[in-house]
RNA sequence: GUGGCUAUAGCUCAGUUGGUUAGAGCAUCGGCUUGUGGUGCCGAGGGUCGCGGGUUCGAAUCCCGUUAGCCACCCCA
C-alpha cells in the first residue's frame, strides 16, 4: 500500500523546511522590531466558536469531527476567534494597547490550487485597546515591513486601504438604512469580479430604478486614488447633521492614518482603493489588503479594524485592529521574483579521518567542539581521503579538522580553511582555547 | 460543486505510422591504492510506462473507464 500526502497538506523537506523558518524568522523578527509580543492558541477548538463568529454556512469550510467526548470540533481556519477569546478573558488586566502576534498553522477543507491549500502557516497580528487611527497606521507599517524585509519594493506590492464607516456614511446619504447597506457592501465587495449588467441586476433588488446612478456614483468613488479627491467627494455628500459630523470626523482619521503611515515610511505602498470591502460583516472601519502590484496572483495578507468582535464573543468591548498574512502566497511571489535563495545551514567543521586511532580523537574532539556550540560532523564510515574532502566540499564545511597517523603521535589536529586553502596545526589540547578566533577570523596566509 | 490539461526512474524529460530486453541528463550509491576541493573518469542500483479493462500476433503508444495531480471557475475568515 503506498500512501500519499492529503491532498493540500505540504511536506517539508529540508531545504523547504529552511525556507520556510526563513521565512518564519524574518517575520518574528518584524513583529519584534515593533515591539509585539508572540501567543499562542490551541489548533483544535470547539465548532461553535467559528459559527458564533461567521456563521454555520462557515462549516463547509471546516476539518470539523467529534471527538471521542462528543464534542464538535474543528481545527482553526484562522486565529482571530481563538485571540479575542483570550483578549476578553483577561482584557481588564492587560495593559494597553496590547500588541500580539503568532505564526501558526491553519487549516481549510478547500479545494487546493495555486495559492491556496488546506493547510498553510499565517502570520497574524493584532493591536487591541487603541481605537485611533494610530493603531491602523502601525500595523499597516508593520504590514509593509514583513513584506519588505524579503526584499519586495513598492514596484511589487501594494496596500490597497479602504474604509468601511466611509462606506456607510455614503450610502446613509444614499437613503440606505442597515440592513440595505450590508446587503449593498457585499455586492461592492464583488463588483471588481462581476460583470456590469450583473451588478445592476444585483442593486436592483436594493435599490429599484435608482440602480445604475448609484453604481456610477459607487465606481467614481471606487477610481479615487488621492485624499484631496476623496476628501471633496465625501464633503459633497448630501449629508446632514450627525452625519455631516461623523464625516468631516472621519477625514481627519484618515487625515491622520495616512499622516502616520508616511512619517512611517510606507506611504509608497498604500493605494487609497475604496473597491476593498472585505466581504466579513465583522469589520467595522479601515481595512486593508496587500496585493501582488502586478494584479495577478491572490492577496498576500488582509485586515482591519474588527471594534466589536470581542464583545460578540463574551468579552467587554474592545478595540482591535488586526491582519493576517498567509506563507503559501507570499512564497510564491518571492519565487517569482527570485528573492528566495536555499537556506541549508552548512556545518562549521567536518572531520577528516585516517584510521581506527583517528576516529577516537575526531570523535572526542567532535564532542567537545558541539558541546561548545558549533556544528561538527565527520564521515560514519571510513573512507579514502580524497572522498572525504570532496563530502566535506558538498556538504559547505567552512574548516576541515585532519586527523591522520602524523596528527595524532604529535597529539595535533590539522585545520584547513576552505575559503582560503591555508592549513595550520593546532595541539588537541588547547582547542577550547583557539577555536574562537579561529570560527572569527579563519585562517590568512601567513605574509612575511 | 463545474470545467480544462496532465500522468514514463527520486527530479526534468525522450520514446518514430503500434514492433526485440523502455532510454538520457541530473540526483543517489560504489570504485578510480588511507594525505587533500564542488565541476574528472569508470561502474551500479532504480520503472507492473498512474490503475483497470478493451482492440491487436504484438500496446508506453490506439479506444473506454477510473484514480490522482495541476490549472481555472465558485468560494475565500
Amino acid at each position: 500500500m503506498q500512501f500519499q500526502s492529503l491532498p493540500g497538506f505540504r511536506e517539508f523537506y529540508p531545504d523547504a523546511c529552511a525556507r520556510r523558518n526563513h521565512i518564519f524568522g524574518q517575520w518574528k523578527q518584524v513583529a519584534r522590531a515593533f515591539n509585539f509580543q508572540e501567543y499562542d492558541a490551541p489548533v483544535l477548538e470547539p465548532l461553535e466558536l467559528y459559527i458564533e463568529k461567521s456563521g454555520e454556512e462557515i462549516v463547509g469550510q471546516l476539518f470539523n469531527f467529534e471527538d471521542r467526548g462528543g464534542r464538535t470540533v474543528a481545527l482553526r481556519p484562522e486565529m482571530t476567534p481563538s485571540l479575542a477569546r483570550l483578549i476578553g478573558a483577561k482584557a481588564n488586566s492587560l495593559k494597553r494597547p496590547i500588541k500580539w502576534f503568532n505564526i501558526g498553522e491553519h487549516y481549510r477543507y478547500e479545494k487546493p490550487q495555486k495559492g491556496r491549500l488546506r493547510a498553510f502557516y499565517q502570520f497574524n497580528v493584532d493591536i487591541f485597546g487603541e481605537s485611533g487611527p494610530a493603531a491602523d497606521a502601525e500595523l499597516i507599517a508593520l504590514l509593509v515591513q514583513a513584506l519588505r524585509t524579503f526584499g519586495l519594493d513598492s514596484k511589487d506590492f501594494k496596500v490597497r486601504l479602504s474604509d468601511r464607516d466611509l462606506w456607510l456614511l455614503m450610502l446613509a446619504a444614499e437613503g440606505l438604512d442597515e440592513a440595505g447597506s450590508a446587503t449593498v457592501l457585499g455586492i461592492i465587495d464583488k463588483l471588481e469580479r462581476t460583470e456590469r449588467p450583473k451588478a445592476i441586476e444585483q442593486l436592483y433588488k436594493v435599490l429599484g430604478d435608482g440602480a445604475e446612478g448609484f453604481l456610477g456614483r459607487v465606481e467614481q468613488a471606487i477610481a479615487i486614488r488621492d485624499f484631496d479627491t476623496l476628501s471633496e467627494f465625501i464633503l459633497s455628500l448630501p449629508l446632514e447633521g450627525d452625519l455631516a459630523t461623523q464625516a468631516k470626523q472621519r477625514l481627519k482619521d484618515w487625515h491622520a492614518l495616512l499622516g502616520g503611515i508616511k512619517s512611517a515610511g510606507a506611504a509608497d505602498f498604500i493605494q487609497i482603493d475604496l473597491g476593498i470591502v472585505r466581504g466579513l460583516a465583522y469589520y467595522t472601519g479601515f481595512v486593508f489588503e496587500a496585493f501582488e502590484a502586478s494584479g495577478e496572483g491572490r492577496a498576500l495578507a488582509g485586515g482591519g479594524r474588527y471594534d466589536a468582535l470581542v464583545n460578540k464573543l463574551g468579552g467587554p468591548e474592545m478595540p482591535a485592529v488586526g491582519f493576517a498574512m498567509g506563507d503559501v502566497t507570499l512564497v510564491d511571489l518571492l519565487e517569482s521574483k527570485k528573492l528566495l535563495s536555499t537556506y541549508v545551514e552548512s556545518p562549521d567543521f567536518i572531520a577528516i579521518i585516517g584510521g581506527a586511532e583517528a576516529r577516537d580523537a575526531a570523535m572526542s574532539d567532535a564532542a567537545l567542539l558541539r558541546s561548545m556550540g558549533y556544528r561538527v560532523d565527520y564521515p560514519l564510515k571510513d573512507q579514502g581521503f580524497g572522498k572525504q574532502f570532496k563530502d566535506a566540499n558538498q556538504k559547505g564545511a567552512r574548516f576541515a579538522l585532519i586527523y591522520g597517523s602524523e596528527e595524532i603521535e604529535k597529539g595535533v589536529v590539522k585545520v584547513r580553511d576552505f575559503a582560503s586553502g591555508v592549513e595550520q596545526e593546532f595541539l588537541r589540547n588547547q582547542l577550547v582555547e583557539l577555536t574562537p578566533e579561529l570560527v572569527s577570523n579563519g585562517l590568512q596566509e601567513c605574509r612575511p
